[in-house]
DNA sequence: CATGAATGAGACTTCATTCAT
DNA sequence: CATGAATGAAGTCTCATTCAT
């Protein structure tokens, strides 16, 4: 039997899961409207009831995607945050390598970011205060020290 | 009888085109699905009946639309082909006034703009369509001697 | 033609009260959870979304009902309020009337009686708010020297 | 093993036991429809399938409570009937006893009153039958010449 | 030219109930 | 003894569209 000890209870979390990511990539490609509980759950072999089971309704899917792009989004930028006493060298790279961060997840999470910065009425939030928490890591790093801003 | 001469048709083509504006509202702030005939009408002072003396459905409104644009546009950009044998030093002017047009009809019809480039499942066609005139335009200006096209 | 002049529109009344009064005869006999929008209507010999053309939801006939039943019984007891100067003799005949006439009114109007005293949640209140008009007539009748009141 | 002797049969029971008491109470202040077996089982810590280990169908345990309270009922009243040959001057007294284990029953057993009075289809049938029960008591007395029944 | 009235189709959601472990 | 997971059936409600006047 070895490492196949799960059984009961463990295609709860699967199905879960499941259902997320196909919605995800319905409501990236269709919008919120356009999406229907009925396809994603025929996508993922389950019955509709299934769907409430994991989830409150439609709308509430939505947010959670919502929340899980501001959320990851949000920490990657977060962790880019830089010290003082760092090695002063080090900055530029440092930045560069946060925006790659971004680009990364971007490129990593295409639903979720299409979702995230155009399907959602909080797109524009979202974009605002991403732009927002970049500037303040700049201005902050400024403030440090590490480089001037030049505005044009 | 005398001052009410004016009457038949005078009325319907006005009801026809007060629809077809607040359409392109909806239909550019709500995208399709989310645009409802009742709140058309509703905005018209109008019955639902009433619209359908006038389109056909609303996918053949949203239709019309897009072909509104399409055909406005493009309108814009073929008047732009210059002919061989013109006053070479005015080519960068016409150009230049060329995308001014393009851009004050975009500002002019933000509605049917927004719908054409992004509600439309033809919003990436009509893109590329734009952006191959344009080039085309230019190409055909450079291949007669205009300017030299440099890509970086 | 005479006096049949009626004819555009004039059913839509006829439809709205005819599903009302259905809806009262199926919420007073089965409660609200009982009650189905798909039998109102088939009773009406109507389709369903006629019926949310003349109510909001189920819940909203419901609260309709329940305040035709308290208006049209509170009016009836809120006439009975006897005014200074009557003819003393006249008095208790005149509460024997109001009565009668809330009983009167039970009876040819069972299936509102029946939601609004056993069937709503707001029965209790209903009952209580009745007993107390009852008794505020009753009081002021006593105060205007009306009679005395004996409680036991 | 010693002091895990008890056990096969001994939880099963209790389980029973709650999840009929639950449903009890949900029927009673809910009615049938409004009563959700997802409700019950939450109440009870179980889950559902728990429930139809103990019950066939939502309406059995509606049913079985019904007829508890009828012969809970019915064996109250039968345990009234006055024999022959009784010592006449404690008749009005037994009577009166039974009228009081009736009331006595109603208020320790609120739930399955109000399921068996108020909320069962059969309600009517059991009032009417307990009316029977208790009448024809009452005139077996009667003919056994134990007093004479006045009606007005 | 216009509308009051009505509806078929289909969406979201809930609930009693079962399967497999 | 008990449960996590799943579902068929049905209910409420919405919307584009049509009929008859």
């Amino acid at each position: 039997m070895g490492q196949r000890g799960r059984k009961k209870g463990a295609n709860g979390e699967r199905s879960r899961s499941l259902l997320l990511a196909i919605a995800a990539d319905e409501f990236a490609h269709k919008g919120f409207s356009d999406t229907k509980i009925s396809t994603i759950v025929k996508r993922a072999n389950l019955s509709q009831p299934t769907f409430y089971l994991y989830f409150e309704s439609k709308e509430s899917v939505f947010q959670e995607l919502i929340q899980l792009f501001r959320s990851k989004l949000f920490d990657l930028t977060k962790s880019s945050r830089l010290e003082p006493g760092i090695d002063l060298t080090s900055v530029p790279e440092r930045i560069s390598q946060v925006l790659a961060a971004i680009f990364h997840f971007f490129k990593e999470n295409p639903n979720l970011t299409r979702i995230g910065l155009f399907v959602g009425e909080e797109a524009e939030d979202i974009k605002k205060q991403l732009s927002k928490q970049i500037m303040d890591n700049l201005i902050s790093e400024q403030e440090n020290g590490y480089f001037h801003l030049v505005l044009t």
